[in-house]
DNA sequence: GGGAATATTCCC
DNA sequence: GGGAATATTCCC
């Protein structure tokens, strides 16, 4: 980056960065994807951190900041002390992008007024696809945690019908069809890379080979 | 003061007069009057009062706070390192007037314009007279001490004449009469509370009686 | 989250 | 000394 792109970054902006990207820095960071800052303890973010990005001695300072160059609180599921902070130029690996953060004008004010306008319209939709993105993944969370749930139930009553033996079992071979199809498709939905794949439990043609009495016990496991 | 009154009141100046007004702080206090402020030290008041007062590291910082509210420089016949500062609203006994005291804005601006174009001419007004004041003070500092060094000199002859005798004085009786009244002009403009009295001792009809030999070798010693 | 007042910095 | 940009506080 050269000299004067560098000149044109506003100083907070510059402080951020630097403290986002320095490893030392226990109590804000890149979140994995390089995309959200993310606070991580704010008493002791204010204690340590703060002083090096502001005179602020309050939390709320830093967050009026934050909001002045554009950035937008991203809806987290998380219940613990983590906030996460978005803005479409600050990225953990395109520094370049930080040169067209400005700092929020009124649109009726002198300067870049179509300029910001864009970038707010940008914004404002980027938050709005973050939001909607941020709540799906809640979603699929809990879907997936209902999931292993079932998955565990399913285990548990397979073992003990096993350990009971067959007596109760009109049809054995269905069962063993079922042992090794079944459960094969829940648990390979956990190795996929997005940790769900939708809709695939519910409508898998294998799953109507499971007929037999012992698929209706199982309803009370099922947390669908 | 009632509570509506201190509130009104900018926080920077309700700083200032706490910490002009302490006793304790060695490096910003009033002047003898209590009409301006004074500040001795720069870099000592600095590092040891300035973090008080605000939060800028910068003495700059601080002066221009002053110049917003309205404080203007005082020309200071002094060398050292001392600078003075004036409001006319901003006084050791009067800590009422300090509502009066609002930031500057400029004529333009929404708010009190009349109100602030009236005290500014008044400010105008006021920091002139200062500055003229000023002004005369020294150049009166500077008679006095130059008073001061004539009368040394005429003491200095007095004493060489009377221990060397009265042979080459040819009217005795003249040299008593100015001893007793010469002198006590020249001093008594000092005991004056403004410590002088303009052309009292070049005027003084008393100093025509000194028309004997020994004033014309005074000439020498005589600085105005 | 942001408007507006105040504070601070930067620069002429 | 002060205009203007940026930072901070205060408050809705």
């Amino acid at each position: 980056m050269i000299d004067s792109e560098l000149n044109k970054i506003p100083k907070f902006v510059k402080r951020l960065f630097r403290e986002v990207s320095d490893p030392e820095n226990e109590y804000i960071c890149w979140d994995e994807d390089g995309e959200k800052i993310r606070i991580v303890n704010k008493d002791k973010f204010v204690k340590n951190t703060l002083p090096r990005l502001s005179k602020t001695k309050e939390y709320s300072g830093f967050i009026r900041q934050l909001n002045i160059y554009g950035f937008v609180k991203i809806k987290s599921d998380k219940n613990d002390d983590v906030e996460e902070y978005y803005n479409c130029f600050f990225k953990r690996d395109e520094p370049n992008l930080m040169e067209h953060i400005k700092r929020v004008r009124k649109y009726h004010e002198k300067g870049s007024k179509l300029n910001y306008s864009v970038l707010e319209n940008n914004l404002t939709y980027l938050t709005n696809c973050n939001f909607r993105l941020s709540n799906e993944l809640a979603e699929l969370r809990e879907r997936v945690e209902r999931q292993e749930r079932t998955i565990n139930g399913l285990l548990e009553i397979l073992g003990k019908v096993f350990r009971t033996g067959a007596q109760n079992i009109s049809h054995e071979s269905n069962l063993l069809k079922m042992r090794s199809d079944f459960p094969a498709n829940l648990l390979g939905s956990q190795n996929n890379s997005n940790g769900y794949t939708p809709g695939k439990l519910i409508e898998d043609k294998e799953s109507e080979h499971t007929n037999s009495s012992i698929v209706k016990d199982m309803n009370d496991i099922f947390y669908f």
